[in-house]
DNA sequence: AATCTATGTCAGATTTCCTTACATGCGTTG
DNA sequence: CAACGCATGTAAGGAAATCTGACATAGATT
């Protein structure tokens, strides 16, 4: 219940998410640059990251190691929620991710690439392993 | 059983440690200085601090606030355990708890007055709301 | 060959944190 | 009362971590 504002504190510095992600630090700021995630600010405007951007962040690496780029990370996650935009009106999600999908820039191929990708996971997880390096599943219950 | 482990993470820095205690940064590493909590730290020498150590420091405050010293706190909760030390020998904590009683420097009056704060704190907790600010059950099951 | 994408790397500035030292209010004690 | 010790505040100087912006580059796309 108040599960979804626990995981969402603000709390590591874009350091110790390097280290829990396996990330670069370039990585971390390019991928905010294109909305993968919205880590909060501290008035000195360091990065701070909360569980679910760490979580995020580590969904986004899987689907890159699977070979998705950007647009397809995006479409496939949607849009990151920023930590104060927490229960977002529906009919503006709606809106936004018609928005997003309309100026999306994927080829066909590029589509059907990422659909095939999906599929290919979803099935049992194979070969997810919840115990892989880096893995934030053993954080909560 | 690796709830152990998540919790021992090194993981915030002493400026997020600080908003989740409400204590200063000068408590915190007074704190540390009378061995209360001891922190990790980065190759550059930074603390680390585990939610371990901030529950730990959320206990300490606590005693604080009842009138407690450090002597008597530490008398009360133990002595902090480092992120290293998980599983210590039993025969070595046992002497080390000996060591620290013998050192201690309790006066009589001191050591009467810790035990009835706690007799008084333990009985159902009253007072110990476990939602109050700052308070870190919540980032537990 | 010209572009684009995702990432590496470097520089200069800013923020956060570190240690050390000194100051202070408040009980305790001689 | 004067001296002292405890817990904390505060300031200084330095080091670590992070920030943004710019340029470099390998691999894919056009």
């Amino acid at each position: 219940m108040n599960d979804e504002l626990r995981r969402n504190l603000a709390l590591f510095p874009i350091g110790i998410v390097q280290k829990l992600t396996d990330l670069t630090a370039r990585q971390i700021r390019y991928y905010e640059q294109h909305n993968l995630v919205q880590p909060a600010r501290t008035e000195g405007n360091q990065r701070l990251f909360s569980f679910n951007d760490v979580e995020r962040l580590l969904e986004v690496k899987r689907l890159i190691d699977q070979g998705l780029n950007i647009a397809g990370i995006k479409t496939v996650l949607g849009p990151a929620k920023t930590a104060s935009s927490l229960l977002p009106d529906p009919k503006k999600e709606q809106a936004e991710r018609v928005a997003q999908d309309a100026k999306r820039d994927l080829t066909d191929r590029e589509l059907r690439e990422r659909l095939k990708q999906e599929m290919l996971r979803r099935p049992g997880m194979q070969g997810h392993n919840p115990f892989n390096a880096g893995d934030l599943s053993r954080f909560f219950h």
